[in-house]
DNA sequence: GGGACATCTGCACATCTGTGCATATGTTGC
DNA sequence: GCAACATATGCACAGATGTGCAGATGTCCC
């Protein structure tokens, strides 16, 4: 990581396999900024608490925060913490009614990303079985 | 998290805004178990060398792994730790070819999770912009 | 078999991350 | 303004995680 100047351009010194596909890859991939947001995304959605809010929320569409705690047996301290990261990165929205806020799921990409992965995790599941 | 009793069917003991909605959330929303296998995949994917891992091989279809440390700038050895936790979560296969072993993106769901998520990713910067 | 190469694994370390408690902020109703 | 409630935040700690180095494994070529 401390690029002395030599990283990137001079890869050429150690003969790689598949150089043109090693270019296509580079060229074509995720930009270092883009995948770090994008990893920042996943982490997001790598914890099982913050995993079942969403799918919570995808289930029933809006929820206070103590409901959320209740949804998914967590307490409110810890399901205030999860949604202000996800709030943060803008997976969920909360909308203030009274002393209560109520969230729900930012977008659609973020409905069928949810949509997908438990498909695909179910699918898994069935195979590994 | 102690649950001495009276975690979860005690909930009733303070009344909630949206029973109906939180019983709704509490049966449809993925167990426990699976939501631990759902974050533990999108944690899998929550790292940036990961990350960019996978989306070269959505990209080229196929690399040996010094190929792949090239085109992601990390170390061989980063590589194939990285390579060895997606090969175990069957994200990724691996193919042996003589002493180089090729690796690849394991079904159509991780590609379309890959796309969909870079999508929304794009699509989330312009609206920050 | 022996050496060279590609990949994998085990270990130690710095770092990050989730959790819980206590406390602050903001809102309602009096 | 004050008390009660819903939510948010700051801080400290335990546990998980990525990284780098050294060594192990497995494969090719002679």
């Amino acid at each position: 990581m401390t690029a002395a100047g030599s990283t990137a351009l001079d890869a050429c010194a150690v003969p790689l396999v598949h150089p043109d596909k090693v270019a296509i890859a580079r060229s074509a991939a995720p930009s270092l900024a883009e995948s770090v947001d994008l990893a920042a995304m996943f982490r997001l959605l790598g914890d099982p608490a913050r995993t079942r809010i969403l799918y919570a929320l995808l289930e029933v569409g809006e929820l206070c925060v103590c409901d959320i705690a209740a949804a998914v047996d967590i307490t409110e301290t810890s399901a205030s913490q999860a949604l202000r990261l996800l709030r943060t990165a803008r997976v969920v929205a909360g909308r203030r009614a009274g002393r209560m806020v109520f969230y729900r799921l930012a977008d659609s990409h973020v409905r069928m990303l949810l949509d997908l992965s438990r498909e695909h995790a179910q699918h898994d599941a069935e195979g590994s079985a």
